[in-house]
DNA sequence: CAAGATTGATCTGTCAATCTTC
DNA sequence: GAAGATTGACAGATCAATCTTG
């Protein structure tokens, strides 16, 4: 991907450097394009419909699934792909603004649940079909079914190989 | 995607909203989960190899590419799907650690081209394979060709609708 | 005044340190 | 002491406002 010069073929360390061919280089510059501008897209819509930042609306989304719509803070920063850190400060503004509550967890102090509030659910009922509609517009309708179950197989091995990485 | 309860087959304005299948969302979960983790898996990568974000690589990766190794910032910003002012900030940074330098264009005063230095070409080329090898570790090689070449189409796609949806 | 670029204020995320409960 | 969670300081991105050049 970058030009190296005459140090392309220079073998460093053990073995030499496996670079992307041109299709493989240009198949992962969309791909690169897709994870930026996609999320942007999505954010844009929720924030000027909802106030609402991708994750944020996932955490409330999250929530109204639970149990009566409530589940640890640990479990949500695993639902959400956030860390404990980033979901702590985030679900602390999203209680400001009244859309979750928090309390700790009465039969193990050393828990926290996260519950949604009536606000938070009407905010998300009112900001789903406008979220949906876009994904639909944006992802799902663009794809044939068959694509569909392809995106789904390779997404599935891609995180695979990323979650065994780190 | 969120429980929505009786609402969910309630019409709201015009239309009702057609909302995702139970495969439909399985794919986009999936689709999200990769968005977000796999540049997050680049980023520890760069960042511990070379004190580089994925987006400073590129930066340079660009700047490589062009004729003097030299752009103008405006189409810096576009190679890099980055906002004007996020790659003004950001090329100050990379300025002020030398990989970087910024002149004006002598021809047309209103544009800046940014150069890249012989130590931005030094730590570009020391960080290439091992971010090539992580790209193709976690990504290309997880692909057969024919997926590869799917991925390919299924992107371009995608950023069709995106691109003309903003 | 339009386009390219920069700036400063503000907001969000990260990292490391800390606190609490069992 | 280990796991869950929070905190504060810092780094980075965004947005709106501004500056500059042609």
């Amino acid at each position: 991907m970058p030009r190296l010069n005459a140090k392309r073929s220079r073998t460093r360390g053990v073995s030499a450097t496996r670079w992307l061919t041109g299709e493989e280089e240009a198949t992962w510059r969309l791909l690169v394009q897709v994870m930026v501008k996609l999320p942007w897209a999505l954010e844009c819509q929720l924030q000027r419909d909802a106030s609402l930042s991708f994750i944020e609306y996932h955490v409330l989304a999250r929530l109204s699934e639970g149990r009566v719509r409530t589940l640890r803070m640990s479990e949500l920063a695993m639902l959400t792909n956030a860390s404990l850190s980033r979901l702590s400060h985030l679900v602390k503004r999203l209680e400001s603004r009244g859309l979750v509550r928090r309390e700790v967890d009465p039969t193990d102090g050393r828990f926290t649940n996260a519950v949604l509030t009536k606000a938070g659910h009407e905010l998300l009922v009112d900001s789903a079909p406008g979220h949906v509609t876009r994904v639909r517009s944006l992802v799902i309708d663009g794809l044939s079914s068959s694509e569909l179950q392809q995106l789904h197989d390779a997404s599935k091995r891609l995180l695979g190989r990323i979650d065994a990485s780190s």
